[in-house]
DNA sequence: CATTCGTGGCG
DNA sequence: TCGCCAAGAAT
């Protein structure tokens, strides 16, 4: 308790409020979010941005506001549409909540999005990140934030100890985050915090000499910068194998939509059972019997393709099948379909999926070749 | 509180 | 090749 009262005095909050937000003025980085002050805007950015590099978003997020314009134009759109647009950006649940959280903000909300945390946070998809990253952003409230970032920089400042996860390390870091955001510029200081951890106090070999709140760094007083914060300790992945079902008929292959929950949940696939690792090839082609409801046979397997996923190590395991009744649904399937590549190309698809529509294309399972 | 959910970049 | 991690949320 002593410790948390030194840290939250005012001076040392002073001391590093004001460098943080000179600093932020004089070297952020020219993102294209921060080129605007539309709320819907803004919310995309930060829900594209969870747990997902700078760089990887920038496009996604100009095609799919390029796309989706507006709260209402998104709130309007089919699911698949959105699904499509967010293809190979990964934890889709990102995109269903937005679009359900789009819908709600149409429908209870006229269209405008509510301006504090508070409200936000009732919304599907934001958790207290994004809602006080909205709040303090687009509307300037004093809202704290805690991320990724956040949570480094302010261990190191304050020498908050404790693993990723701990109760009482999140709690001093939200403690420590809402007494800083309050002043001037709430949603710039925020942005300063996540900024600094980005690109000064960075995770390996942060650049401490550049470091603008040098001075007022207790790790670093203590040579205790890196060390801090410990590395999360996280499960061994999982092994997942799936028999996909690479089924070719007039310049189509069969689909098939997931169920909304669980892995890829709501995307396009080849048709999919789980089997165990080198299960052979005709007690896959059954499994994907069953699933399918009708009769498959195994011609021959044409290709595996490996995903590794942060929880999961996938193995897909490519099965050219054949059968006298084509399948239009399936319990096992929310939706069946057949589609032409160009088709499939407009799917909501997974990346793991799509690297193995390129391998079963790529062996010519769509040419006419005789053998 | 622990687990699950993707993908790409980097050393 | 491999481990780590990035503007987290839902269950």
């Amino acid at each position: 308790m002593t410790l948390e009262v030194f840290a939250l005095e005012a001076g040392r909050l002073a001391a590093i409020r004001a460098p943080l937000l000179a600093w932020y003025g004089r070297e952020k980085r020219d993102l294209p979010w921060r080129r605007t002050s539309d709320p819907y805007a803004i919310w995309l950015s930060e829900v594209m941005l969870q747990q997902t590099q700078v760089s990887t978003v920038i496009p996604y997020w100009e095609r799919f506001l390029a796309r989706f314009p507006s709260v209402q134009a998104l709130a309007a759109a089919p699911l698949d549409d959105v699904l499509a647009a967010w293809r190979g950006l990964g934890y889709y649940s990102r995109a269903r909540n937005l679009h359900r959280a789009a819908q709600e903000v149409v429908a209870h909300f006229g269209g405008r999005f509510p301006s504090t945390a508070k409200a936000l946070l009732t919304l599907p998809g934001f958790g207290r990140y994004t809602a006080g990253a909205v709040a303090s952003i687009a509307f300037g409230e004093e809202a704290p934030l805690v991320d990724g970032n956040v949570a480094r920089v302010l261990s190191r400042l304050f020498v908050v100890e404790g693993l990723p996860g701990d109760k009482a390390r999140e709690a001093r870091l939200w403690t420590l985050a809402s007494a800083l955001v309050k002043g001037e510029r709430p949603g710039d200081f925020n942005q300063a915090l996540m900024e600094h951890g980005a690109t000064v106090c960075r995770p390996e070999r942060p650049l401490c000499l550049l470091c603008p709140v040098r001075g007022a760094c207790l790790a670093h007083q203590a040579g205790r910068v890196s060390e801090l914060p410990p590395a999360k300790v996280r499960a061994p992945p999982k092994r997942l194998t799936l028999a996909l079902a690479v089924w070719p008929h007039e310049g189509t292959l069969l689909f098939a939509r997931r169920a909304e929950k669980g892995l890829f949940g709501g995307l396009w696939e080849l048709p999919a059972v789980e089997v165990e690792p080198s299960t052979p090839d005709e007690e896959a082609a059954l499994r994907l019997s069953e699933a399918l409801e009708v009769p498959v046979t195994a011609l021959d397997a044409i290709g595996t393709v490996k995903r590794q996923l942060t929880h999961r190590a996938l193995t897909l395991y490519l099965l050219r099948v054949t059968g006298p009744h084509r399948p239009s649904r399936a319990k096992a399937f929310h939706e069946l379909r057949w589609c032409t590549p160009a088709q499939a190309a407009e799917l909501g698809m997974s990346t793991a999926m799509q690297r193995a529509l390129d391998a079963a294309l790529a062996r010519g399972v769509l040419l006419n070749v005789a053998g």
